[in-house]
DNA sequence: TTGCGGACTTGACTTAGGTCAATTACGAAT
DNA sequence: ATTCGTAATTGACCTAAGTCAAGTCCGCAA
C-alpha cells in the first residue's frame, strides 16, 4: 500500500468505492478504516443477524445473499448483493445486522470499519455525501422492489429478476446479447421473489416456451431484451 | 422569528426536526432554508411526480399519501407519511419526485429548501448525520414493509397496518387502549396493502368478528394489543 | 328534508399461485 | 464410473384473493 492513497487505487468498484473521487488520507489512517478484497468462499457467512454492526462491506465480485429465518420455519431472502453494492446499510439504524449475510458463490468484499467510517463522515463531507448516495440508492431500490414484487404476476417477476441480474452483472459497455451466469440457486431466487420453487420453475419454463429467455445450465441470455423490458414495466 | 435560532423552537417534530440538537444558525440563514408549518388542505397536492426536487418536507400533523398512476390505469399508494416523517427522500437520487404527494386530511408540513440543505450538510456534520438518520430509517421501514406485505396474508396485513398506524399516531407515552381516528380512506389503505377494496373490507369484518379490532365510524381501538402484535409477527 | 354520488360492504364465481407428491437431473465424494 | 443427496421439474389438486355485480351507507348540497 502506498504511503499516502488518493482514492482506493486497487479497488474494482470504481467510483462506488467510498474513497474514490480524489480523497486523500494518510496511509496508516487508511488501513485502519478499510481492509480491501477479502475472500469469501461460497456458503460462508459474512455476518450473522443480530450481531453488533462492526463493518460495512462493499461487494467487489461474486454475490452475497442476505436472509432471515422466520419463526414459522421458512426462509426469506431479503436481497442479493452484487459487485458495487454496500452490505450492512440496513444495520445502521439499530447497530445490529438485520439478516444473515452468506456468499452464494466465491466472492470478494472490501471491509470498512463502521466506527472509523462515522468519524470520517463527520470530518470529510465527501465521504458523508458518498455514504448518503449509497443509502439513498439502497432505499430507492427497495422502493422499486416493493413496487414490482407486488405489482407483477409470477412470470413477469421472474423475467424482471433476470433483467436486473443482467443489468447488474454486465454493467455498462457490453452487449445486450451477453450470456450471463446465474450466481445463486434457483430456490434462493424463488424465495427472494416471494414464490415457491415450484411456481418459479413453472414460470421459468413458460418464459422459455414463449421465447422470452434462453437458458442452459446456469447461463442465460435474452433473445429480445427490449421486449422483455417492455413487458415488465409497472 | 428570533434573531438567532437554536434548533427550530416552534416545531412539533421534536428531535426529528433537522435543526434540533442545539444547532445554531443565523436567523436570516435559517429562513432561507426552512419555511415552517405550511398548511395543506385535504385532497391538495404537495408535489407532482417527475417534477424537479425543490423541497424536502417534514410532516408535522395530518397525513400525506404518495401515489403513482400505473400505465394500466390502476393507482398504487406507495406510502402514508405521518407526523415526524420526511417526504421527498425518494427523490434525492434522481432529483425528481417519484410519486405524487397528496394530503389525505388537513395537514401541516415544514418545507426545507433542498439545495440549501445540501450546502448545510457539507458544513454542518450534525445536519448531515440527522439526514442520514432519516434516510436509513426510511430504508429500514421499506425493508420491513416489503417483508410483511409479502409475508402475511390479507387479514394479518390489515391488522398490522392498524397496529403501525396506532404506533405512529399515539407515539410513546399514551395508553395502549387509546382510540385513534383513521386519517385516510379505506380504499387508499387497500391499495397501499396491495389488495382490492373488497378483500380489505372482508378482512376488516373478519377482524371485528374475531374480536381483534374494535371499529366504529372512523375510529378504532385494540381490545388486546399484545395479541394483535403477536399474530402479525413474521 | 330530500336526493345524489361516492365510499363501503356483501355475495357468487373465477383464477393464480400454493401444497403435496412423484420423478428426474446434477454435482460432489468415493 | 457409481452412488448418494440435494436441487429442480412436473402433475394433480386446493385455497386465498381477485373479479363482477348488487346492494347499503353516509356526507353534502340544494
Amino acid at each position: 500500500m502506498p504511503a499516502s492513497v488518493t482514492a482506493c487505487d486497487t479497488c474494482c468498484a470504481g467510483d462506488l468505492c467510498l474513497f474514490a473521487e480524489g480523497l486523500t488520507v494518510g496511509a496508516g489512517e487508511w488501513e485502519r478504516i478499510v481492509q480491501p478484497h477479502g475472500e469469501v468462499r461460497a456458503g460462508r457467512r459474512l455476518y450473522q443477524r443480530n450481531s453488533p454492526l462492526k463493518y460495512i462491506y462493499l461487494v467487489c465480485s461474486g454475490c452475497i445473499k442476505t436472509q432471515r429465518d422466520t419463526p414459522d420455519g421458512s426462509l426469506v431472502i431479503s436481497g442479493f448483493h452484487l459487485p458495487g453494492d454496500l452490505l450492512g446499510i440496513d444495520a445502521i439504524n439499530n447497530d445490529r445486522y438485520t439478516a444473515d449475510a452468506v456468499a452464494t458463490v466465491d466472492s470478494e468484499v472490501c471491509r470498512f470499519d463502521y466506527a472509523q467510517l462515522l468519524t470520517h463522515c463527520a470530518s470529510h463531507p465527501k465521504i458523508a455525501a458518498k455514504m448518503m448516495t449509497h443509502v439513498t440508492r439502497y432505499a430507492a431500490r427497495k422502493d422499486e422492489e416493493l413496487a414490482w414484487t407486488m405489482g407483477l404476476n409470477a412470470q413477469r417477476r421472474v423475467l424482471r429478476f433476470f433483467l436486473r441480474l443482467h443489468d447488474s452483472i454486465c454493467l455498462q459497455g457490453r452487449s445486450d446479447r451477453e450470456t450471463v451466469r446465474i450466481p445463486m440457486r434457483k430456490q434462493d431466487i424463488a424465495h427472494y421473489l416471494r414464490m415457491t420453487p415450484e411456481t418459479f420453475s413453472r414460470n421459468l419454463a413458460a418464459l422459455r416456451r414463449d421465447g422470452l429467455l434462453e437458458l442452459q445450465k446456469n447461463h442465460f441470455v435474452f433473445p429480445d431484451r427490449g421486449l422483455a423490458h417492455a413487458i415488465t414495466q409497472i
